[in-house]
DNA sequence: GATAAATCTTAAATTTATCTTAACCCTTTT
DNA sequence: AAAAGGGTTAAGATAAATTTAAGATTTATC
């Protein structure tokens, strides 16, 4: 999952960065204003992390152009300092998921994304069963019966993303910029996606033996349901 | 579905054209305003991807002469640099069909293509329904019931193809045109066509006894409703 | 902070799927 | 009956995916 933090206040952001860095996520920032609308428009996020009172100018107005574009569901979580109750308001009105006022506990902002990457995918709670498999997208761990599988992040990330498009075709393009972030910043004539797959491929069938990701040539991946 | 990028920078160009192929397009570029309208007169696009900037004149000449010619309805999706809001109206006024202004995202491109498929064919969501197939746009999928028909990068251009256009009679040149990209690069003696067709109707066939593709002697094929 | 271990990426070799060609057959038209 | 168009088939060519292994990078451990 990728994330962009909008947010001034480096030390705060690094922190952040880190923290969530060790959780599994992918994580991109913005110090201002413009280099936040500027990533908005080339790229598109799991979750953006939005400052209200950026140096040069309203963080309000990163929402709106995001909220602008069709067909996008960036999550926003807004971040301020104001203790006012009007920003909350004018922030979910605006279409923010959720709202954080500083200072926030870093597991309290680990538990809202994953709420609303609940609320998202309509899950229940932090699991999701498939063919006997439990992933649980807050440990991000996989198990089958009593065996626990050892997923690598690229592998874990990849396994999520598919799970939660089952039967959607996943193209590369799609996997790429889902887990490696930034899609300028990689080299996408490799074929690193296809080797993870692999490797997902092998260690799922050692427990049991449904072909979990159906190749769909010249696009990408499947999971059926 | 064949698309024509016409944009002088070349990295943008060739970065969309990677990942319009990667989802199933099929992509031709032309780099000059000049290029640009030599390949419209020989080929029909379902989607120009236009930029007005080019180095030998303005792109709007290119959306005049498209428009010029009737019974054509290529989409044209104008790329520009964001700051000109003008240019948006006159390039909507112009016959636009929309308006992406840069840096984007690939995938919000990608979102906007399927909007005006959608509009297009007058469909609610990416999905066809015709005697019990479902045919899904954007997963480029076909089933019936609970069973889902593999088909290749082909077959399923061909289908898609013939049902967007059912009850008209499509030529062989038209779906080769639009299935293959720039008709000057195949060889048309051949019966490749009809080998696809012959393909498709096996594997339609074991779905459903309806004979899919009404042969229309001398000319093509014809999905009757 | 150095070393070891794990993971990620690259690239080449292999395998598999798909596409095209071309020959032959059957049907329709003249 | 001849000619033209389309259908069918299978084999060779091409393109894409899988597998492998080695080198690069990151992360963990002492």
């Amino acid at each position: 999952m990728n994330i962009l933090i909008v947010e001034d206040e480096r030390s705060l952001a690094l922190e952040i960065n880190e923290f969530l860095s060790k959780e599994g996520f992918t994580v991109e920032h913005a110090w201002r204003k413009a280099s936040a609308e500027e990533k908005i428009f080339v790229n598109s996020y799991d979750f953006i992390l939005l400052d209200l009172g950026l140096p040069d100018g309203d963080g309000f107005d990163v929402l709106k152009l995001l909220k602008s574009f069709k067909d996008r569901d960036d999550a926003v979580i807004i971040l301020t300092a104001r203790s006012a109750v009007d920003d909350r308001i004018k922030g979910l009105d605006g279409g923010a998921d959720d709202y954080l006022p500083k200072p926030f506990s870093l597991n309290e902002l680990l538990a809202r994304m994953h709420a609303i990457i609940r609320r998202k995918h309509k899950l229940e709670n932090n699991e999701i069963n498939i063919h006997g498999f439990l992933l649980n997208i807050q440990n991000r761990t996989v198990s089958f019966g009593n065996e626990r599988l050892s997923l690598t992040k690229k592998e874990y990330e990849i396994f999520n993303y598919l799970v939660l498009n089952k039967s959607r075709v996943v193209s590369r393009m799609g996997l790429t910029e889902h887990v490696w972030g930034d899609i300028l910043e990689v080299n996408s004539d490799s074929n690193f996606v296809d080797v993870h797959v692999k490797n997902l491929r092998k260690k799922l069938a050692c427990l049991s033996d449904i072909d979990w990701f159906e190749t769909v040539r010249s696009i990408g991946y499947r999971i059926n349901y």
